[in-house]
DNA sequence: ACCCTGATGACAGTCGCTGACATCGGTGCT
DNA sequence: AGCACCGATGTCAGCGACTGTCATCAGGGT
């Protein structure tokens, strides 16, 4: 076995969880989570750039699942449905994780400095999108438009899903919110 | 005259707008801004929540711009030419200010933490927009969907704006971008 | 045996931010 | 005039997030 336990990363990023479930997130300090965790505050800095960090270890894995979606929809696919059933494939990954996430997320919505890593991990998905589109030979601003209309139904269908303790089907509800988001934009 | 001089949170503004452009955000401490302004680093505290929020004073006043504007909105507009009307009309005020804007954006782009706190102040915008589409009858999710369009519109059209330097109309890049959402969304 | 690497600990220091209390012109009341 | 009060600011102490630097030491390769 090796010189320390292992996976120092994971055992920090529970503990955070925990204590941020436990007491707030405000209210824990990175001494107590690495205390928790058996480590230092300073080996807390060198597996997370932050504080706010820590719940957020996912989001790459995601943002390359969306770009290989958009990246393998079938060429005759319009941007707007290729984009469509990338959010939705996502949704899928989500319901496998429903408790994790409101767990997650009901940490995130308590804390306005959390809203702000979320909303800028979402802006980078809508960027990875955007770009995903492009070298489909979508130009811009159609690329960006699309890409920011997809992570607007996410957001808006994943709030939902998370408010509604009845509705185990994200990807119904991201359909849903396309459908609804073409006939809204279609005007009067 | 006063006991002080007058205008404190002005020159505080002022001050941080300038050291954030000379030095850098990062390398900007907020004594430095108060110093500049002739007072110290608690009031400055004093006057605004954070080291980022000095940049986001007018943030208010948009948020009412809007909300005003798709209030009063004709009552058989539909919600999406509601709102396209009230981002247009925003898109005059930065019009007149446009050295001013790129002076901010230049520094906000230029660092992650302005960003992230400029996507919640969007964020912001959106909800209050949304909210606005509820009173005048408007069910959701299309409140929101349509308010996050119009958002979404708004920062794409508004990125445009700043990286031309030969486009001075922010208001038809923003009627432009609608018309291009709508024809995304319409699909294939 | 030897060295080297990589994850961790220890420690000092900067800076954002807050709470508590003091200061003192200006304002209004008597 | 005299006085009490208010509100914007200053002063000071302190916490906690984050960083730079150096030390430590098991394991793997040579």
């Amino acid at each position: 076995m090796g010189r320390w336990e292992p996976n120092a990363r994971g055992r920090l990023a529970d503990a955070a969880l925990d204590l941020y479930i436990e007491r707030g997130y405000e209210q824990t300090t990175v001494a107590e989570i690495a205390r928790r965790a058996g480590l230092t505050e300073r080996t807390f800095f060198r597996h997370f750039a932050d504080k706010r960090e820590v719940l957020f270890g996912g989001s790459d894995a995601l943002r390359e699942h969306l770009v290989d979606a958009v990246t393998g929809a079938p060429e005759s696919a319009a941007p707007i449905d290729a984009i469509a059933a990338a959010v939705e494939s996502v949704g899928v990954l989500f319901q496998e994780r429903r408790e994790s996430a409101l767990r997650r997320q009901a940490v995130i919505a308590a804390n306005a400095e959390l809203l702000e890593r979320e909303l800028i991990k979402l802006a980078a998905l809508s960027a990875a999108l955007a770009g995903a589109l492009r070298r489909r030979g979508v130009p811009e601003p159609a690329a960006s438009l699309a890409a920011e209309a997809g992570i607007a139904v996410f957001k808006i269908s994943f709030e939902r899903w998370i408010g509604d303790p009845g509705e185990p089907d994200l990807s119904r509800l991201v359909r849903e919110s396309f459908h609804e988001l073409k006939a809204v934009t279609a005007g009067a």
